[in-house]
DNA sequence: CAGTATTTTTACGAATTTATTAAAAAAATA
DNA sequence: TATTTTTTTAATAAATTCGTAAAAATACTG
């Protein structure tokens, strides 16, 4: 799909404020309400972006954040991911080039939640042959805002 | 603040579909529009969650993913941090125990853009050791639905 | 425990937004 | 240039949001 600059307003005015109305959106760029709807709504239908809230994980008594390298054995690193997946705790899963060939990041209520995780969750999914385990100390950023206005 | 069970069952719808209307949610968990209304402008208000839009990188154009560890001087991380923030290319930056002192995950255009963020942006930061880039291959999770419906 | 203050919920109407759709305009195609 | 296809607009009906006052529930106090 091919975005044009109505589109990247569009885009640019939600990263601001994901709340914004049609109408709002329609009379600052100058369309019509319809226009920025049909828009959005091809947008949303080509997965261009999602509507979605951003839960601050303290807020809800997640107080442990991890990002955590795994190394895993040759032929199996698709599969332990698709397990990891389905865990509750788990935001983030990709496959890396470089030292760990699975980053996962995780949101956990307490030290001990996230040691069981490791010592239980990841311990009893097979393949895996070492785990590197970043506590964060300190956040100073998780927004993305790329498009310029 | 304390969020109570009502508090968390609008967090589930929303979690669900961050463009639910007040009115939808009210009528699942069975309250007025009011009550649903007042419960998330107060959640917002104290910074519980956040309506945003998540957009999909490679959509606009964002084809090359990476986590970068960085290693930095003594006393040094938080300035470093700081700039990096600025940056347009930069979704998540945390400190960290472990390895790393500093860790971020960023979105680029091409092989080249994040060349040239780590040749050049990420060099002439001062107290910068060491930089450890992982590329993104594939991605299994990117999203946080951590409350039980 | 009664009485008062405070907070939360509900309910109602006005303002606004969303949704549907037909016609106009613009863009693409032959 | 004519024709088809896509996009935008405009108009109106349906639904939602918003502001607010009253009612209900909860917390506080002597």
């Amino acid at each position: 799909m091919e975005l044009d600059k109505t589109d990247f307003k569009i885009l640019a005015k939600l990263q601001d404020n994901g709340k914004s109305s049609y109408s709002e959106i329609a009379r600052v760029i100058n369309v019509s309400e319809g226009t920025v709807r049909a828009r959005i709504n091809k947008m949303l239908k080509e997965e261009v972006f999602e509507f979605i809230i951003h839960m601050n994980p303290n807020k809800i008594g997640l107080h442990v954040q991890a990002i955590i390298g795994l190394e895993t054995k040759l032929g199996l690193q698709d599969h332990i991911a698709c397990q990891l997946k389905t865990h509750q705790s788990v935001r983030f899963i990709g496959a890396f080039s470089g030292k760990h060939d699975l980053i996962i990041q995780g949101y956990f209520r307490d030290n001990e939640e996230l040691v069981s995780f490791v010592n239980e969750q990841l311990a009893k999914i097979e393949g895996i042959i070492s785990v590197d385990v970043n506590v964060e100390l300190k956040q100073y950023k998780d927004t993305f805002s790329y498009i310029d206005t």
